[in-house]
DNA sequence: CCTTTCCACTTGTTTATACAAGTTCTGTTT
DNA sequence: AAACAGAACTTGTATAAACAAGTGGAAAGG
């Protein structure tokens, strides 16, 4: 392909705007003026520009020009739910170490309750994997995952405690492209209170969600229980014209 | 402008998966039919199938097509949080009725802990306003708005109780663009629980966000305090090529 | 001095074209 | 029959050019 060069001009400009270059009201650079620096077209440059539009840092303004709207300061969360991105990404980002316990590794077979959990057809065989995420000794979240086997073969415990997307990534080859993903506020259980450090709190952040591969095969259902001072999730919205 | 082709056709499309003329699994016409068909470039298509795609409607897949994998039963949440959607507007397009009572209407000078809150500054006149919403008798949402006066001159109860963005949009012009939310679950408080239906819930989930105008003015701080059991949040994600 | 007009800038949309690269099937060769 | 090569598809990226439309300031007019 003719290569990719909106992703580094993408990368650099997204680090200007963290690093403080741009700040908060300041407009940056027009278009044209990026299509010299960058030698490459307006198209390409549009494109990385509207990667940070969707991202929340910019906002493009018809006639005048693209203004910067990211403050350093609302990086107030821990893991931006913005993009597919696991723990340890989400953790390696922000400095913090991770440790994972992982509670159970079963092969089984899907029956109703993991179907009517995951999606999966029942009697389909999956991993199914209970862990638990700590930062130093406060365990954060409780993660239940169910991976479809025929997509993930191989998949182990000791995977389970490290990476499993480095594992699918890097070893498989597998290729993760989209992902639904749903929250909600939810009681605590049982299985919460034994292993979640939730100091008075009795309820928990939940997010849900089903992952596809580069096939179109759902082969992940995954859950996040979150202890709710220890997490938000941040999300930039673009409005459609009303017309 | 050579006006906007794109938007037509991302409707059309996005209403074939809704109404399942293509299901999840089923791979769209390719790029080169749809050009064909409403008379335009792939760039054109490509626009409208990248929306989609970012909706978590179509998974593309290099060299083979792209699949659709959205499926209607997804649709369990009341109101998603893709894109910039007002109470009035989700409820419209899931053709519920949702009735608002103003608890509180007042013009205010921003003192610390509005500006804490809000990230407006300390001395800024504004309006802040407190509603509770429900769908029939159940009091499902506690709006905290406060706004810019300086920006939304002439905002009444009058306003309040019935559309604040129909009001902004349509009488005042306002383009709103732009907006980023912080999700997260907190206890309840004491106003939770005096004005809401929470049952035996003693926590809401809350969406906390700052919104734009197309002037690059961050106009309106909102809240939004929602019983949990009541709503849920969708969105979808697009993971990067890793590298 | 104030208003209006116009120009030079900005971003927004579309067309057209070319080539890169992944996938699938077909036909040939071994 | 199996393996390989290639053609014919698919989506992905980039270039180039044109025009639309909003913005803001400069120039021209009263």
């Amino acid at each position: 392909m003719p290569q990719q060069k909106y992703e580094p001009i993408y990368q650099e400009i997204k680090r200007e705007i963290e690093t403080g270059v741009y700040k908060a009201g300041d407009f940056l650079p027009s278009e044209n003026a990026y299509t010299e620096k960058y030698n490459c077209t307006r198209n390409t440059i549009r494109r990385a520009l509207s990667m940070l539009t969707s991202d929340g840092y910019l906002l493009p303004q018809h006639g005048r020009g693209v203004q910067v709207i990211y403050s350093p300061k609302d990086l107030r969360s821990l893991f931006s739910i913005g993009g597919i991105e696991s723990l340890g990404e989400a953790a390696k980002r922000n400095q913090i170490v991770i440790t994972t316990k992982v509670i159970t590794f079963k092969e089984m077979v899907a029956d109703e309750s993991i179907s009517m959990m995951a999606g999966f057809d029942i009697g389909e065989e999956v991993y199914f994997i209970e862990r638990v995420r700590k930062t130093g000794k406060k365990a954060i979240i409780f993660d239940t995952n169910v991976f479809l086997k025929s997509e993930t073969n191989g998949l182990t415990k000791e995977i389970a405690e490290k990476s499993v997307y480095e594992y699918l990534e890097h070893d498989l080859g597998m290729t993760i492209t989209t992902s639904r993903r749903r929250i909600t506020a939810q009681k605590a259980t049982k299985k919460d209170m034994k292993y979640l450090s939730l100091g008075s709190f009795d309820f928990v952040l939940t997010v849900e969600g089903q992952v596809f591969n580069s096939r179109g095969v759902m082969f992940e259902y995954t859950q996040s229980r979150h202890v709710p001072d220890q997490v938000c999730f941040i999300e930039s919205a673009v409005r459609q014209r009303s017309k």
